[in-house]
DNA sequence: GTCTATATTGCGATAGAC
DNA sequence: GTCTATCGCAATATAGAC
């Protein structure tokens, strides 16, 4: 009888389903109250109700798990931008695939993304980490470009463009607190760059 | 012959200026010769004639090595915008400050930074670091504009946008073997990012 | 510098799904 | 049974404290 209960108990915290998510929640909680550095592995995993061990086959390390919600990222701009019409101008790639993104990958998440936003600032490694994950950004739409046919330097400039244009978005959307969705500031922050450079 | 064993000798004293050149040289000779990773800081600091504790006075980390010559790139552009009359538009300022840092920190290094760049692609911790320099850069050039009493989307906005056009300009710069000035390419590049977004 | 706490990784065993 | 997600434990790396 024993047993099966302990079997149960285990049971439940083991393969009870969302792990992953679990794991995220357990860390932002933690995060939050006592903060990034603070916060032990060990401790998140047993919020979670799972192992250190757990956690770093989730996670590559404790700073991944904020960051792996933007994971696919990358790969998705790869497929938007092979699957667009050849005859599609680069700029307006850009600024149709920066509101795709805003409106499947950000619209939504406003409260998360202003709560990381707050933690990576919070840290020195976090905020490594996010400008990694920029880079990876970058050169994603680099190597769409250039899988185009730009040439390097068009395609370099354009990435880092397009790079600019989200960060730059997504911190005025977060500092701002009324509704404006994403998608709407980003075009407001393109015609901004055109003034300056006009 | 005596003469030069003394002057040898004065030369390892910890006194004897020139040390921090002595291991930036050191370093990079190493690197050149075994690679980032595989050279130690303890071999670095023999080849200068000097004590590892003495390296870590000098520079941070091993990696700060490769950076040290534009630690005081972010100060030069605080001063250069701070100094400069405040009707400067915005740009203008940036391509002024832009030819500026070309010529006087840069020009005349391309053998030097087309030696670095192949360094840090070769090392994930080297292209962060990078990474984190740009950032710097970047924060100088958002802070320069918001004490010249711009919003901090523009100022945030023109930073970034500054700093895309340094490290496409000079990856541009370091990419082709002509004779040509890395001020030339800047202007270069600015008219084709305008021509991307007219 | 030494030393401790934590992060991180490797490997074999186990539980539950199919 | 096979397969995958986990566990448990131990070993290494390293940052930060002393």
């Amino acid at each position: 009888m024993t047993r099966h209960v302990i079997t149960r108990l285990a049971a439940v915290s083991r393969w009870e389903p969302g792990a992953r998510e679990r794991l995220q929640a357990a860390a932002l909680d933690l995060f939050a109250e006592q903060g990034f550095a603070a916060t032990t592995v060990p401790e998140i995993a047993a919020r979670a109700g799972l192992t250190t061990r757990t956690f770093f086959r989730h996670f590559a390390d404790k700073r991944e798990v904020l960051f792996a919600d933007d994971a696919e990222m990358p790969a998705m701009v790869a497929k938007l931008m092979a699957e667009a019409p050849d005859t599609a101008e680069p700029m307006e790639l850009i600024v149709q695939g920066l509101r795709t993104m805003a409106e499947t990958r950000f619209e939504g998440r406003r409260a998360a993304l202003c709560h990381r936003r707050d933690l990576v600032r919070s840290d020195e490694g976090l905020r490594e980490r996010d400008l990694r994950k920029r880079a990876a950004l970058a050169e994603a739409v680099r190597e769409g470009f250039l899988a185009r046919g730009l040439d390097a330097t068009r395609a370099a400039l354009l990435a880092e463009t397009c790079v600019t244009l989200v960060s730059v978005s997504i911190a005025e959307w977060l500092d701002r607190d009324d509704g404006r969705r994403l998608s709407g500031i980003v075009d407001e922050v393109l015609d901004r760059l055109r003034a300056e450079l006009a």
